[in-house]
DNA sequence: TCAGCCATGTAATGGGTTACATGATTGA
DNA sequence: TCAATCATGTAACCCATTACATGGCTGA
């Protein structure tokens, strides 16, 4: 289960960081919000590894760096995206993906352990699950109001779809195992 | 997002692993194919991986190693569990699940930047999902077949069920997207 | 005869996380 | 006055993956 898959070297993460700078260009605390904000649901990446890609990016020509002052603030470094770096990118998009085989769900791992632990451990996990994804349809709904009308944010209203779908999907599993649950002896 | 959330400085894949030994010992070569013949779906180890984590869970007190000779066959080392392993174990299956922020999906990915590569690219992406959601179905409902009238893999069955919903899911997913694709200018 | 299973590991590499560090500004 | 935001990074760690290595047995 490689999480690397590359298409040139470059990791999912140093693409994704591409990909934001694809649309103009960003320091490495901008790319950390755009992260949070945007991508978030699908790619993540801690501050410190995005400060670490960023010059990995610079020194392989993926893109460029440019020191910029603020008033009151400190500087920042102002990261722009090259010929070669949308190059790389692009062809890592259209390349197919390497399928991920293997979950790796903490929570699935308990649930195939059920046996071992009592009944009222493993439902509290189930419900757990079940108030998680509840919360998070709710937010995800709040984005979709948000977003649904917008052409730009198609393809983002597109992955926020499978997250609607999967937390349905979720609350419906948690559910039907809950009622299980509790009717068994 | 830690892929860790330990309980008493023990991995996951760790905690996995003591989870199949209190089945009953094991060597590292049974372990890897109970892996893959089980929670295969759910929680996956290389296998050079699996043969690193057994010497030190012995060496931690978690688990005791025996050497085994066979009829024409190379030695084997096999694993038992210990009661401090036992504990361990239950101590972390009861615990609550560390909720996991951040999907982390190269393939939702792909389609978030959906805009920057061509129409046939995203749709040949979508199709392969849809594929590959269409074989894992197909998989687990043979397996579905075998097991869901036997009560020992009734927890197994559980997790399976979440297979069988999210490839569905999957499904339903690519075909509204692909329809709406197709439709798109 | 050749693939594939039995069985156990080492080595190199890499991707990613948490914690630590610094320091000014601004609004509650 | 205290928390938060802007801004950038280093250091330590560790989990995991791929590739390499060895070698006998068994069945097609």
């Amino acid at each position: 289960m490689p999480v690397t898959e590359r298409a040139t070297g470059l990791s999912t993460t140093e693409l994704a960081i591409l990909g934001l700078l694809s649309y103009g260009e960003r320091s490495g605390y901008d790319l950390k919000k755009a992260v949070e904000a945007g991508v978030g649901y699908v790619w993540t990446a801690a501050k410190s590894q995005v400060y670490a890609v960023l010059p990995r990016l610079v020194a392989d020509g993926y893109a460029t760096a440019r020191r910029v002052a603020q008033e009151r603030l400190p500087d920042k470094q102002v990261y722009r995206i090259t010929p070669k770096g949308e190059r790389a990118f692009r062809e890592w998009l259209e390349e197919p993906v390497e399928e991920r085989s293997g979950v790796r769900s903490p929570f699935l791992l308990k649930v195939f352990f059920g046996a071992k632990m009592n009944k009222e451990a493993l439902i509290a996990h189930v419900e757990r699950r079940r108030d998680e994804a509840a919360r998070e349809l709710a937010e995800y709904r709040e984005i979709e109001q948000q977003i649904r009308d917008d052409p730009r944010s198609y393809f983002g209203y597109a992955t926020l779809r499978w997250g609607l779908a999967e937390a349905r999907a979720w609350i419906r599993w948690a559910d039907e195992l809950l009622r299980e649950l509790r009717e068994r002896p």
